[in-house]
DNA sequence: AGCACGCCGACT
DNA sequence: GTCGGCGTGCTC
């Protein structure tokens, strides 16, 4: 008997057994999709994980309904880099699957059903069977989730599924005609003419004058291409090309001249590769790409520690495209907000359709197509993506290259699996034996801390492109000017002064702060209350524009109380400056300028974000507000100024990463400033000048700044020396998390002892109406991952035996950031 | 994560 | 006496 272990989308640990029916056992591979039942009622998609055989008659095992594929949806290097994830960042497979697949491609909803036409009923149908039945024979065949909204049955699966046992329905078995690719009318020869055939059919073609010139330009067209045999064109664009009407083609087609068929189009249409147009690189970057490969002889990965402008992506380029050549591919993950037009239509103009671009912005259908194409078309070899591009299947996978390496959104935080995908594609890249590229100005302590050790390659570029200088860094001494009465807002008076200068000069100002909305604290100024959200420990952020307060971790929108709610005066004041504040102050004082704002809520949709950044590059707007978004990725050259409006609450931040962090982002966010042959400005405001953050900063100095931060990490046990390991429990009543957290910590102890810090009551210590608790582990690094986390298991097993605790959320974030 | 099973309060 | 509340436990 044929038995396969199967991956179900849910957060289960472990895999699931299916019998094979006989009909299907040839069509079972590992990495296929199967539909199964799972439970009473569901159905889902599963994924293969293990087929075998077994003569030990198992009870209470399922068959499998049905297969979807005749090749893996999922590769090999994939499962194993599945169970990797899973094991370290202790979370389940099918969190990862859910995760790792488009969900047009885990196809409950998605699964095509046909009406079979010479279906005549045996056995009444039940009341569901019917209503199914009926929208079927009204219509095409639709998918599940259509039948599904025109019934109302919120489940159709198992309505679906007993039609087509009863030989009413069937289900479109193989992946090709589900998924719908795009197809499009294109002509062709009928055969392959010889030159004699050709002129005999131009002969007979002289009465029909129109027929014989749409010919002779198709042939011309044919031979600018290449004279290849199998010559074709979309038929739209011959027309449109050549100014043939469409009758025209059809009658050469009705003679049986040329044919016409439905040639597959990709969405994506990037036109042809230009490999060879490229910027040559300059002699830094040429000694930075020799000295990259030389490093990659002996080390896994390569950090490349290049200041911003020194030109990365041109090497980038050219070692993609050595990959190329070697017939390899190429993942190349960015962060989700790098991800920008200027960096995607830079890649396409050299790498034109071998490129394919992954990431949230674009819909589940683009990605299951990116999905298909990089199992179907060799020549899909470069893939640029956001985190979860690492889940792509990439078969013969050459190089990983991990720019921004540093950047914090690469660790995914909620839900499961709470993966960094820096981390997971240096693990991904050993899977297929091949080098990994990490790329930033401002590493990761961890990062540099590997590199300097010797186990990651160090590669440096120093040098910035010859025309652009670093900018000068002026900090603006707040505390100061609050003394002599002149901060009357968050602009300070030289901010300002700067402004109007770059202005004048018709050039452009960026400011940052790090924090949307209007003003983030309201506050009655006769009894100090402060509104808060009902579900979470946070004050609410007043948002000008929608008149709203708004919760910025769970979302919840309040209105705004015209009086306080407490002492019943209307005494509200705003406290604190959001984007939103920023944007009105500067219209106010400076009117002239034209300010455009970049956060969250003003780039919601791709159109938004893309129009900001294109304004703003075409000057139509000249000052532009934002959070870290203006950060990432953007390269305008008309900038001469940069406000950093607040470099305190930055540093202020309770946790070890904070300095780090703020450093990070100071230094991308001064990066903005300058321009070809004029050196930028950027004023820095803060109470605290004298800071040594501000001082590495100011004086461009990775290197003390890398010094005094592994100093403090070593001192208090932080990585890169230490694992950590958060534990996280939630829960809706306040004394069953703490008292479970206490019970852990406790146990946790007996091996872990001085290792285990807490339970502590986080700064926002409930979020959506669940009290949070956490406890954190510190692992030295030479201790087994999975030694650790079948000990974790085993006490967390032990404690939540006790009934009281199992309402109780718990889940694991490793290496938390 | 769902979903069923099961054991106690307020309603016909 | 039943309807339904959501607490526990299982899903191959
Ligand atoms: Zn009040
Ligand atoms: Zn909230």
């Amino acid at each position: 008997m044929l038995y396969v272990d199967v991956i179900v989308p849910l957060p289960l640990s472990g895999v699931f057994t299916y019998k094979i029916p006989d009909l299907l056992a040839d069509r079972v591979i590992v990495g296929s999709r199967v539909i199964v039942q799972f439970g009473k009622k569901k159905f889902y998609t599963a994924i293969i994980h293990r087929i075998y055989d077994s003569d030990e008659p198992k009870t209470g095992i399922k068959e499998i309904i049905s297969v979807l594929d005749d090749y893996p949806i999922v590769l090999p290097e994939q499962l194993q880099f599945w169970e990797w994830i899973s094991s370290y960042y202790m979370c389940t497979l099918g969190e990862i699957y859910k995760a790792a697949l488009p969900s047009a491609l885990k196809l409950e909803s998605e699964t095509l059903v046909f009406l079979d036409a010479s279906f005549e009923a045996k056995e009444p149908f039940t009341a569901n069977e019917t209503k199914v039945f009926d929208v079927l024979s009204d219509s095409k065949p639709l998918r599940i989730s259509e039948i599904e909204k025109l019934t109302g049955i919120s489940n159709a699966i198992p309505y679906v599924k007993s039609l087509a046992d009863k030989g009413a329905a069937y289900l479109n078995e193989n992946i090709q005609n589900k998924y719908t690719a795009k197809t499009e009318a294109s002509i062709r020869l009928a055969k392959n003419y010889s030159e004699s055939e050709l002129n005999e059919i131009l002969n007979n073609l002289k009465r029909a004058k129109k027929q014989e010139q749409a010919l002779i330009l198709f042939l011309e067209l044919k031979k600018e291409e290449g004279d290849h045999p199998e010559f074709f064109i979309q038929k739209k664009l011959f027309l449109g090309q050549t100014g043939i009407s469409s009758s025209v083609v059809d009658a050469l087609i009705e003679r049986g001249v040329l044919v016409s068929f439905q040639n597959e189009i990709g969405r994506f249409d990037y036109g042809d590769s230009d490999l060879l147009s490229s910027k040559i690189l300059n002699p830094f970057q040429e000694k930075a790409y020799n000295e990259i490969y030389d490093n990659f002889k002996e080390k896994q990965v390569v950090l490349l520690h290049g200041v911003t402008s020194s030109g990365k992506t041109e090497i980038y380029i050219q070692l993609i495209k050595d990959a190329i050549e070697r017939g390899e591919r190429v993942l190349y993950l960015l962060p989700e907000i790098a991800l920008t037009t200027q960096i995607t239509e830079r890649l396409k103009s050299v790498f034109g359709n071998k490129l394919l671009v992954y990431h949230s912005r674009f819909n589940d259908n683009e990605r299951a197509e990116t999905w298909q194409s990089l199992l179907q078309k060799e020549e899909c070899q470069v893939v640029l993506g956001a985190r979860s591009a690492v889940f792509l299947p990439l078969r013969n996978l050459g190089l990983v290259i991990v720019d921004e390496e540093h950047e914090a959104s690469y660790k995914q935080q909620d839900p499961a699996p709470r993966y960094n995908a820096r981390n997971a594609a240096i693990v991904l890249a050993g899977i297929h034996q091949t080098k990994t590229l990490l790329g930033t100005a401002t590493p990761a302590i961890e990062t540099y801390y590997n590199a300097l050790s010797g186990r990651y390659g160090l590669v440096t570029l120093s040098k910035r492109h010859s025309e652009i200088e670093l900018p000068e860094i002026v900090p603006v001494n707040t505390k100061d000017l609050r003394k002599r009465k002149q901060m009357k807002s968050i602009l300070s008076p030289p901010l300002v002064e700067e402004m109007r200068n770059a202005l004048g000069r018709d050039e452009q100002v960026i400011l940052f702060q790090n924090r949307r909305g209007f003003a983030p604290l309201i506050e009655c100024k006769t009894c100090s209350w402060t509104p808060k959200c009902l579900h979470c420990d946070v004050s609410l952020t007043f948002h000008k524009g929608q008149r709203v307060m708004v919760c910025h971790y769970c979302g919840a929108v309040y209105s705004i109380p015209t009086e306080c709610p407490e002492c019943k005066t209307p005494t509200l004041e705003m406290q604190g400056y959001g984007t939103e504040r920023i944007e009105e102050l500067v219209q106010e004082t400076i009117p002239e300028a034209n300010v455009v704002r970049m956060d969250f809520d003003t780039t919601r949709s791709k159109r938004s974000f893309e129009r900001i950044i294109a304004d703003f590059e075409a000057n139509k707007t000249n000052v532009l507000v934002g959070t870290q978004m203006v950060s990432k990725g953007l390269d305008f050259d008309n900038v001469s100024v940069v406000g950093i409006l607040n470099a305190d609450s930055m540093l202020n931040y309770p946790d070890f990463r904070a300095h780090e962090r703020a450093f990070q982002l100071m230094m991308q966010v001064s990066g903005r400033a300058g321009r070809r042959h004029k050196r930028g400005l950027v004023l820095l405001q803060t109470a605290h000048p004298g800071h040594p953050i501000i001082s590495y900063i100011r004086n461009n100095d990775y290197a003390s700044f890398y010094e005094t931060q592994i100093n403090e990490r070593q001192l208090f046990r932080y990585p890169p020396f230490y694992r950590l390991i958060e534990i996280v429990i939630r829960g809706r009543e306040e004394h069953v998390v703490d008292g479970l957290a206490v019970e852990f910590a406790q146990v946790l102890r007996q091996s872990f002892q001085e290792r285990v810090l807490g339970p502590v009551k986080p700064g926002i210590s409930r979020v959506q109406s669940l009290y949070i608790r956490k406890i954190v582990l510190k692992i030295e690094n030479q201790a087994s991952p999975q030694k650790i986390r079948e000990l974790i298991e085993f006490y967390q097993k032990q404690v939540m035996q006790n009934p009281n605790y199992k309402s109780v959320l718990l889940h694991y974030d490793v290496d938390p950031m």
